[in-house]
Order: C-alpha cells, then sequence, then structure tokens
DNA sequence: TTACTAAAGGATAAAAATTATTATTAAGAT
DNA sequence: ATCTTAATAATAATTTTTATCCTTTAGTAA
C-alpha cells in the first residue's frame, strides 16, 4: 500500500489522514512553500487547521521524514527525505530542481582544510534554467 | 577614513551614524543574526529602532553590500558582502565559519548536466568543529 | 553658513509567520 | 467494544517583519 504508513509508524507517528494527505502533496510536488501546501491540503481537508499543519511540519523535520529547503530570498520548501542532492534555482521563473551532483570530493578537500567532520551539506546553485535563457 | 563610507555612496545609501554603526558591529562579528544585530547596536544607539534596523539591512541586501547566509535548522546571519565563500557550521557549538572552497569544476559540472547557466551558489557544510569533537 | 529638500530615523501600528493552549476527536492497543 | 493517549481544530498568543506617519538630519547649493 501507502509507503508513507510505514515511515510514520517507523517514526512513532500515528498514521492520521491529514497526515497521508500532507505527505502525499509534497510528494506530488517535490518542493513546496509551507502557504502552498496548505492551499493544497485544505482541497483534501478543508477544515485542516494550520497549526496542525506546523506542527505536522516540524516533527516531520525532526523525525528526517521531511527536509527544509532554505531559498536565498526565497521561502523555504519542503521535500520528502530522498538521497542526499544539491538544488537549483531559477531567477526568473523561481522553479526550483533537484541537482544530483557529487560533492565528495568538495567535502574532503572542505575537511581537510578546516578539521571539521562534515556529516550534511546544503547547496543551491541560482542561476538561469534552460526555458529561461 | 572608514571603508563603509564609500561603499553605501557607492550605492546612493546616505551615510548616517546609525549605517555605519550597524556596518562596523556586522564587520566586527564576521556573521550576525538580526536580534544579536540589535542587541549590539543598542548599546552605541540606544534609541535605534528596530524597523530601522530592518529597513536597513533589506536596503543593503539589495544593493549586494551585505548578504544573508542561511543556515539549516537556524536563523539566517547577515555578513559583510566579500570574495564568494562557503560556509561550514558546527551542530554543536553553532559556530559558524567561512570557507574558501573552489565550486568551479562542481558548478561546470551541474551545469553541462542541467543546461542551466549559473551566477551564484550557497553552500553551507554542517558538521562537527575540531574544538568540539 | 544658511536654507532647502529628500531621505532616513523613531515610534508605533499593522501584517505575516509561527507557536502555545485547550477542549474535542480519533488512532492504536487491549 | 472500550480505553488511553496522541492528534486535530479552533483560537489565542507570541514572534518576526513590514508599513505608516511624523520628526530629524544628511547632502546640496545658494
Ligand atoms: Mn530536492
Ligand atoms: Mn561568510
Ligand atoms: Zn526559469
Ligand atoms: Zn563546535
Amino acid at each position: 500500500m501507502n509507503d508513507y504508513i510505514h515511515k510514520l509508524k517507523e517514526h512513532n507517528l500515528k498514521v492520521t489522514p491529514q497526515r497521508l494527505g500532507i505527505l502525499s502533496i509534497i510528494q506530488k510536488s517535490g518542493h513546496i512553500s509551507i502557504e502552498e501546501l496548505y492551499v493544497a491540503v485544505r482541497r483534501d481537508f478543508s477544515t485542516i487547521s494550520l497549526a496542525t499543519l506546523y506542527k505536522n511540519i516540524n516533527f516531520m523535520v525532526e523525525v528526517n521524514l521531511l527536509k527544509e529547503v532554505k531559498i536565498p530570498n526565497g521561502k523555504s520548501k519542503y521535500e520528502i527525505v530522498k538521497e542526499e542532492h544539491s538544488h537549483m534555482i531559477c531567477k526568473k521563473c523561481s522553479k526550483l530542481e533537484d541537482l544530483e551532483l557529487s560533492l565528495q570530493s568538495v567535502v574532503q578537500t572542505a575537511s581537510k582544510k578546516s578539521g571539521y567532520l562534515f556529516d550534511d551539506n546544503a547547496l543551491v546553485l541560482s542561476g538561469i534554467c534552460p526555458q529561461c535563457q
């Protein structure tokens, strides 16, 4: 059936229709902001509370089911956690896309240079997408 | 004298004591959040309005005198614009540090792969700093 | 220097974003 | 079917950011 059920239970979160609805919309959209998400979720759950949405987003981020993507000069978007990846954003159309890119050598260089032990990274490249060029 | 005077005039912003104070504190601190900045600025300008602070930060970001650094799981910090660089943040002590690192080959690879034309990037590596290890 | 003008500052209200509270509902367990 | 606890909805409160409006001041030019 739905994989979210498993993921939720895995993290000791009860499986509610609201949570499944939220996750399904985030999945479908790829990346979505809180406001966009609220509008979308309300199409399925007209009475859902904004507080419920915030609480769930926060929970899910805490248990690593969701990830916040911070956008330069823009509002954060949320996505379902998957393999580590970077992002590209188009300055014209504001489209946000995934980018699979190995940062291994960069991270290794950084670690050697600084003495830090890194276990996470966030890279957003900004520019103009092919369609907008 | 002070280099900020030149930078402000360059961007058609009037040179006020408040602005010089704000810039001087940001410079000294390296990276600073709005709240921290407000506390610090009020030591020099006890009556400065929070609105003035926000307005100035926004202006200065717009004219590229300041840059906002968005931190994963944390509040944004601001810094004086300088050469392009990346950042490292320690998950234990929350210290934020600059990291000079060439992303040229990564950006080039990304561009080839995606067709985007990139002119900006934001990379934050998260981990444990040497002192906290 | 003085006077003028537009921009900037300060006080405050308003708006937007997020979190807290509390009574009701419902998921998961027995 | 019942029970217990967590989740939801409604709402208030808090926090963050922006707008308004009046006063002050920086920059300019007599
Ligand atoms: Mn993504
Ligand atoms: Mn920096
Ligand atoms: Zn585009
Ligand atoms: Zn540390």
